[in-house]
DNA sequence: TTGAAAGCGCTAACAT
DNA sequence: ATGTTAGCGCTTTCAA
C-alpha cells in the first residue's frame, strides 16, 4: 500500500498574487513574458515565484485558453510495439525521444509519445481521441503517418500543426527529413570509388516512400557513374531481416553476382551478411555491404558494417522547433519547403576495394 | 508554413447533452461510470458520445478535480542521454514504455517520460515543477531513482503514488522488482552445474543498490555450492565498458585466474570477452561469461551472451497498474510486500563446461 | 435516478 | 502599467 501524508496544498497564482500584493493578472503577465510589466514588479513576482516554488498548471493554462504545453509523437502501433518486443537494438524511438523530449524541455513543453494504428479503419477514433484529450500544440508525424492522408486531413480539419518527419507528398504541415535520394546515391558513389561495378540493391517497403526515394537515388547514381544498369541487381524487401535474407538468395544466385550491396536498412545487411556467409563468400573481399540507419547492430556485426546514418534525433530537434515556435527562425527559415537534414556514410569495415 | 482551415468548434459534454437532451452530469456520469444512471440513459449517452466522436478534455477532467489520467515515468536524465547518444543499443527505456504505455493506453491513461537529473541540488524544483504543472495520478521510479530519499520525501509530501521499479528500501511507494540476489545465484549454479569451481564477478555501480544485491547473491550461492570464495574473483565496476575492461584486466591477470565470469552488465561482459579475445582466451571453452540484462547486444556477439533477463517491461507493466487502480486485485495482491516479477536466465554460446 | 450550482487555476479581453 | 471580469470544460457537492 501506499503511505500518503496529508498533502500540503498546492500553491497557485492566486498566493503569488497575495504574496507579492498585486493582480493574478500581474503574475500571469510576467509567467507568460507579456510586455507591459514593469521591472520591479516582475522582479519581485520572479523572486516570489522562486521562493514559493510555484509552477502553472498546465491544465489550467489550458483551459484559459492558451497554448498546452504538449507536443504529440505518433509512431506507428504494430511497427513500434514489434521492434520493442523483437530487442533487435533499432533504436528509432529512441533517437526521436533524444531529439524531441530535449528540446521540448529546453521551452517548457512537454513531448508525449502516442501509438496509433496506421492500417485501422479507427484511425480517425483513435487520433481525434488523442486530439480532443490533449488538445496539443503540434504532432510531429513520423514515417509512415507522414504522408498518410486521413491524418493529415484529420490535423488539419482540427487546426493542429504538425510536422511531418521523412514526409514527401505536397501537402499540409511542415516537412523535415534527410536526403534519401542522395544518401543511396552516396553509397554507390562510394563503392564506384571502391571499383566495384555491378551493385546490388535491396529495396524497403513500398509503403514507405523513402524506399522508392532510395531507389530512385540508386538508379541516378548507376546512370551518372557510367555503371551497369542491371534490373535484376534490385530486389525487394521490406526493411524486415526476413525479406532480406529472400533478397540477398536472389542477388547471390545471379550467374554473375553484384560485388556489392547496397541494404535499405541495417537488418536487411544484416540478412545479406549472413546469406553471404553461409555461402562462403568473403567479407569485403568478394562482397562489400552498405547498410542503412547505422543502429547500434551496425556497430558490432563481423565486419563492422558501413552505413548510412539518418539524423533522426537532429530531425525530431527540429520538429519540435518548428511546432513550438511556429514564427521563430527556424521555422522561417525554411519558409514552406522541406526542412532537409544532413545524413552521413560512416564507413567501416564492410566495404573494401572491389575483387580482382 | 502550416497551412490550416478554419478549426471546427471542438464538441464538447455540452454538446452531447444537448444531443441527448439530458443534464451535464448524466453525461458525465456515463463517462466516469458512476452508478445511478439508468440504462436507457446510458444507453442514448453512448451513442450518441460514439456519433458525435466526444472524448473529454483531460485538462478540463483535471480542473473540474477529477483524476489527470496521467502517468509520469522519472528516469535519470545524464544517464538516459548518454546512453540515447552512445547508440550501444541498450534498450531499458524502450521496454519501460513497450510495458508502460501500452498498459496505459488499456486504461485510458498517458504515460509521459520526464528526465530529471538524480545528483543536481536542484531536483526538488526540477521534480516540484513537474508535478504541479502535470498533476499525474503517479509516478513510476527508476533505478536509481527508486530510491532516492529526496524524491520519495518530496512524493509522499505533494501526496503522489509512486511505484518504485527495482527499489530496496523500505519506504514509502509500491515496490516493484526482480530478484537481483537470485538471479547471481542463478548464473553461479548454472556455472557450477557446467563445473566451473573459481567464477568471478564484476559487480555494478555501488551506486545502485542491486548492485549489493546481486553481489550478496554470488556470495551466497558459492558458499551453498560449495566453491572457492576469494575477495580477489571480484571486482568493481559500474555497469559501463570501460569499467569492465578494468575489471577484466584484474581478473584475467590473476596467478590463477577464474574459468568464468559473471558481469553485472551486458556492456561489462562485452569487455571481459574483447579483453580474453585480447589475451588468446577462448570462450567458452577456456571461460565462460554471463550478461546481465540481456541486451539486444546479447545476441550479436560472438559467442552468443548467455545472460539473465531484467523483466523491464513486465515491471512497468506492473507499476502502471498498481497506480492506475490502487484498490484493484492487482495492487491488493502485493499488500504492502514488493512484487517480484520473475527473471530468466537466456542461456547462449558463452557458457560451457569447465576447461580440463 | 436526475438536475442545478459552484468552483477548479488560469488567461484573454476589456477596463482603468 | 495594472486591475477586473468572464469563461474555458469538466466534476464535485448538494438539492430534487
Amino acid at each position: 500500500m501506499t503511505t500518503r501524508a496529508r498533502p500540503r496544498r498546492k500553491v497557485t497564482i492566486k498566493d503569488v498574487a497575495a504574496d507579492v500584493g498585486v493582480s493574478l493578472q500581474t503574475i500571469s503577465r510576467v509567467l507568460n513574458k507579456s510586455p507591459n510589466v514593469s521591472a520591479k514588479a516582475r522582479e519581485k513576482v520572479e523572486e516570489a515565484v522562486a521562493r514559493l516554488g510555484y509552477s502553472p498548471s498546465l491544465a489550467a493554462r489550458r483551459m484559459g485558453g492558451s497554448k498546452s504545453f504538449l507536443l504529440l509523437a505518433l509512431n506507428d502501433r504494430d511497427r513500434t510495439i514489434e521492434q520493442w518486443r523483437a530487442r533487435e537494438g533499432i533504436d528509432w524511438v529512441d533517437q526521436m525521444l533524444l531529439g524531441g523530449i530535449t528540446t521540448c524541455a529546453e521551452h517548457g513543453y512537454r513531448l508525449i509519445l502516442e501509438l496509433v494504428d496506421t492500417h485501422s479503419d479507427n484511425i480517425a477514433g483513435e487520433l481525434g481521441n488523442a486530439l480532443a484529450a490533449l488538445r496539443p500544440d503540434g504532432v510531429i508525424l513520423t514515417p509512415p503517418h507522414s504522408d498518410n492522408r486521413k491524418v493529415l486531413d484529420i490535423l488539419e480539419r482540427e487546426g493542429v500543426a504538425c510536422a511531418r518527419i521523412g514526409g514527401f507528398d505536397q501537402a499540409s504541415g511542415t516537412i523535415i527529413r534527410m536526403d534519401d535520394h542522395a544518401a543511396a546515391g552516396r553509397c554507390v558513389e562510394h563503392l564506384a570509388a571502391l571499383g566495384h561495378r555491378r551493385i546490388g540493391f535491396v529495396a524497403g517497403d513500398p509503403e514507405y516512400q523513402l524506399s522508392t526515394e532510395r531507389l530512385a537515388g540508386y538508379r541516378d547514381a548507376i546512370a551518372a557513374a557510367g555503371l551497369e544498369a542491371d534490373d535484376s541487381l534490385i530486389a525487394e524487401g521490406d526493411f524486415g531481416y526476413a525479406s532480406g535474407l529472400k533478397a540477398a538468395e536472389v542477388l547471390l544466385s545471379l550467374d554473375r553476382p553484384p560485388t556489392a550491396i547496397i541494404a535499405s536498412s541495417d537488418q536487411m545487411a544484416l540478412a545479406v551478411m549472413a546469406v553471404a556467409r553461409d555461402k562462403a563468400i568473403a567479407m569485403p573481399d568478394q562482397l562489400s555491404v552498405i547498410g542503412f540507419d547505422d543502429t547500434p547492430i551496425a556497430r558490432t556485426t563481423t565486419p563492422a558494417l558501413t552505413a548510412i546514418s539518418q539524423p533522426v534525433a537532429a530531425m525530431t530537434a527540429r520538429a519540435a522547433e518548428v511546432l513550438i515556435q511556429p514564427d521563430g527562425d527556424v521555422a522561417r527559415g525554411a519558409n514552406g519547403q522541406p526542412h532537409v537534414i544532413p545524413f552521413e556514410l560512416t564507413v567501416r569495415a564492410s566495404t573494401g576495394p572491389a575483387p580482382r
